[in-house]
DNA sequence: ATAAGGGTTCCAGTCGCTGGAAGGTCAAGG
DNA sequence: CCTTGACCTTCCAGCGACTGGAACCCTTAT
């Protein structure tokens, strides 16, 4: 099948795909034509590609996790190792921005947010020392 | 001040200091000898985007800050917009987030993690009709 | 024959820096 | 006066993960 075809199936736009195989990822065949040729299993892999990118992988995770779930002989100990790195990347994140939530909401709270200049955020912003 | 000192004193690398001179952001004066003289009030303005970084908001709203920042007849309702809209943003990425971490938590928790082949993970990937 | 709707390549841009190379300037010490 | 070392300058390239666009080729239907 044709890139327009994969992309259908994959849920990915083509230039994506073509991206893919600009990095090695999914590299599919090549047809007389010059024109790049999907079969079932590339289609899986950019199905998988796709699923793992959504779930927020990076793509050289997703290069680790498409090689494990080629291997046959993989320990499912490594691809649970890379999740988890990855669930700590999350908590880590999500911590993160609730503490930008707190900061702001605080500021936000204290503004009045009328057509006086006077703003609570602004002297937050430029910092406690002023 | 030389851009060395600039940096000490907002926290920010005098590269990223220089490159938002590039985009305009916060533009020093200039020495005979061509390099940048930063004032207290450029120092105040480095901090303020320091700050305004630190807390997630973009390069853009950060210029759009500083101008409301610097305008000493601004509305703070104005302000407020700017950081609301951040705030929901900061929203939906948590939200976003969560969604990664539940589903995988649920994929993690049901890998055994062992030597075997068989993983949870891998076939959650790969899609539901796997 | 032509038009539509694929496909191809390559180059540039996004965002917010960051690293490095090659060179100019300044203050202190010998 | 000269050197050393720390600072400063510019410019170019790269990160991640695409995305848009230009210019061109291929296929199919009318």
């Amino acid at each position: 099948m044709n890139i327009g075809d994969a992309a259908k199936q994959s849920g990915l736009p083509a230039k994506t795909i073509r991206y893919y195989e600009d990095i090695s990822l999914v590299v599919p065949a090549r047809g007389d034509n010059g024109y790049r040729v999907y079969g079932p299993e590339d289609v899986h892999k950019l199905r998988f590609v796709q699923r793992a990118r959504g779930l927020g992988f990076s793509v050289e995770d997703c290069r680790a996790l498409l090689s494990l779930y080629e291997d046959e002989n993989r320990a499912s100990a490594d691809v649970k190792a890379i999740a988890q790195e990855r669930l700590a990347e999350i908590a880590d994140k999500i911590a993160e921005l609730k503490a930008f939530q707190k900061t702001l909401k605080h500021l936000v709270d204290h503004c009045h947010g009328d057509q006086r200049p006077n703003c609570p955020i602004i002297d937050g912003l430029a910092g406690p020392d002023h």
